[in-house]
DNA sequence: ACCTGAACACCGTTCAAGT
DNA sequence: ACCTGAACACCGTTCAAGT
């Protein structure tokens, strides 16, 4: 089947310059990830990438995709709320810098706000389950989302993680008093 | 006095590049600020911007004082707590993206990240003032923080207005029960 | 269908040379 | 002291031309 083959090849090609462009958002993040770049490292000519992506935002924000579902991969924290939320903020903190880009970037492209919608209603629903017990129904979901505002806002600082648990857990306090 | 007065067309230069840079600022934030933009438009070859500023970024963070410095002044709302508090965050919202680049650029750059304290001390002093009458003395501090982080992580999220203004009031109805 | 080379319109920064 | 012109090393994007 000719048509296969191709579709294949296609997607091998997608995926490995997907696959480049996590790794530079890795190290560099937002400002790394550069068509140029791609197509040096990878030897091709710089207009070929866009016979798989049609600008760089777009490339962007699949990257972001992968990136996002990786970090919240492997087991949870074990222990109480508050360590159980720590080890969710230092995952956040880890690809803050390209979430951060990726907002700059939602009002004027829809696939981020997407993304981004995903993203948020997935920490919500963690979020949620393991406060359940601890808040009283009715606050349970001004809680959860002041929380997980706040947390955007607390990683916006880019803090070294010691005076950014210290602030998480003076936040806490306040938020959920009976943890 | 002819040291005096290469001062002042010196003073004088400074000011007109200065001026012209928070122009563009307010316009389309960091992005529309550049130094080829700002030569051109002023009569300038490129190179001659960096006998008044040393680099792009130095001038960005000039130019972000003079933004943020106007951007709180005029007379501060009456009425509740609420309702002052709203009145700060709309004015934190019209420079908040310009106030996210510099964010971003804080840790590579002292000039930046200083500013940043200053700006972030003058909020907590603020809501402090207005607070005091309605929180425990005791969690005072650590109310006003969370506040202010939680403002930060909100205005992140570049909301329509009237959203923002209902997590806002979702917060504080958590934060700062009788108000 | 896939890719190249060249072009276009931008960047920030440096530096020898001019006045 | 102040400024220019040219250069360097980058960007993202488009497009005619090739295979």
């Amino acid at each position: 089947m000719p048509r296969k083959r191709t579709e294949l090849d296609r997607d091998e090609k997608v995926e490995q310059i997907l696959d480049y462009a996590v790794g530079l958002l890795r190290n560099g993040g937002h400002e790394e990830l550069s068509v140029n770049r791609i197509a040096r490292d990878l030897g091709l000519s710089r207009a070929a990438v866009y016979w798989y992506f049609p600008s760089r935002d777009e490339l962007f924000t699949a990257a972001c995709a992968r990136l996002f579902a990786d970090a919240f991969s492997g087991p949870p924290a074990r222990g109480g709320v508050a360590s159980r939320i720590r080890w969710g903020v230092d995952r956040f903190a880890a690809i803050y810098d390209v979430y951060a880009a990726l907002l700059e970037r939602a009002p004027t492209e829809q696939a981020a706000a997407d993304l981004l919608r995903a993203f948020d209603q997935s920490l919500c629903r963690r979020l949620t389950d393991l406060l359940a017990p601890h808040v009283a129904a009715d606050q349970l979901d001004g809680v959860v989302e002041t929380i997980v505002v706040f947390v955007e806002g607390l990683l916006g600082r880019r803090l070294p993680a010691a005076e950014r648990n210290r602030r998480l857990t003076t936040a806490l306090d306040v938020l959920v008093p009976e943890h």
